[in-house]
DNA sequence: AGCTTACCATACGCTTGCGTATGTTTTGAC
DNA sequence: GTCAAAACATACGCAAGCGTATGGTAAGCT
């Protein structure tokens, strides 16, 4: 036949890895969530067939394992990344709850909201949030710390910090002022005891 | 036959009405998320077949909107019964603060966890998480200034509490002593300025 | 040029779950 | 007891997705 040749346009019949995959992977997880990201509806997204995802992934279990893996190595190096930084601990703290709470990185908060969710019923995710937050945790624990707090109250403060983002992720924009996020943030950054 | 009667053992063959199939989705819900609340399963579970689901739901969306709105009722009567019991607020706020940093009421918490990830796909649920918040918030607020607190101020306190009480839920057990956690309590639970 | 390997297409079988259509049985009113 | 309505059973068609099997094509090596 005439006009049927493998790139109508201008793709020029892109070859895929399993990164690529991944990376189409983690966009409709963030909208759609976990039990979104189907092999066949993420091919025809691609633009191409399962034969490739089964070429570059064993199951569907890999990819999600591969996702969880990739995410959480990458969340923990964004950690070793600003801990290396040793900037102000105080300007730290400020730039992390403007991070959550001001709606900036909407992209990385859904993906983190929906692994967080599919944790609650897989072994796998669990692990990964666990060892995210833990890595979290201590990082906050430490900038506490270098604000002058003492080790014990540091850390509960860092545990109340790193859960009101969470927390206050969860809310719908419209039931809370920015105001009262704010305030609540100052709140969270006075002085050490 | 001999031995096939309709009741083998003991159960008087069950006549099941709408609510009994939306307690049994909750049940379902609570471990294993909104996605495994399907129809066919749940009739297995409660012995029965579908043919008495679509007698009592016109589909499986009308499950879901007849759970949000059972749970949105129940959640804002529960509300509404403990601001007319009018305590002393403090021991208010450290009954709630217990009641979800101290693992009771894991079943519902459960509940709530998973209906908030689903209003991150889904519109109705969106609305009545909305609903609840707007409500809680309220009520939280109307606490702290009963506590003392000047309005503003206590409105992002009750944000601060209800926010950490979410974001802490979320979190693994094991990464977080329960010290940290009263401490952190406390340090919300201050005298007003 | 020929061969191999990586990558993708096509086609299939299978399971799960939705919704519908059409029987049966149970229950309460009379 | 009769009858109508309520509640459930059974059986079907259908679609979505998983995973497999197998064939085809493009690149690089020699």
């Amino acid at each position: 036949m005439a006009g049927n040749r493998p790139s109508p346009t201008k793709e020029k019949a892109v070859r895929l890895d399993a990164a690529a995959w991944i990376a189409a992977a983690f966009d409709v997880l963030a909208d759609g969530g976990i039990d979104a990201v189907r092999v066949e509806p993420l091919a025809k997204a691609l633009g191409i067939t399962k034969g490739s995802f089964y070429w570059h992934f064993a199951d569907r279990r890999a990819l999600l394992d591969a996702m969880l893996r990739s995410w959480m190595e990458g969340r923990i190096a964004a950690i070793r990344q600003q801990a290396a930084d040793r900037g102000d601990p105080a300007v730290a703290l400020r730039q992390l709850a403007d991070l959550y709470t001001r709606h900036a990185n909407v992209r990385g908060l859904a993906i983190e909201l929906e692994i967080r969710a599919f944790a609650r019923n897989d072994a796998g995710a669990a692990a990964a949030v666990r060892d995210v937050d833990q890595a979290r945790l201590q990082q906050l624990t430490s900038l506490y710390i270098g604000l002058g707090w003492p080790r014990a109250k540091a850390q509960s403060q860092a545990v109340l910090f790193y859960s009101y983002l969470f927390g206050q992720s969860l809310l719908d924009p419209a039931v809370v002022t920015q105001a009262a996020r704010d305030r609540a943030v100052a709140a969270m950054l006075v002085a050490p005891p």
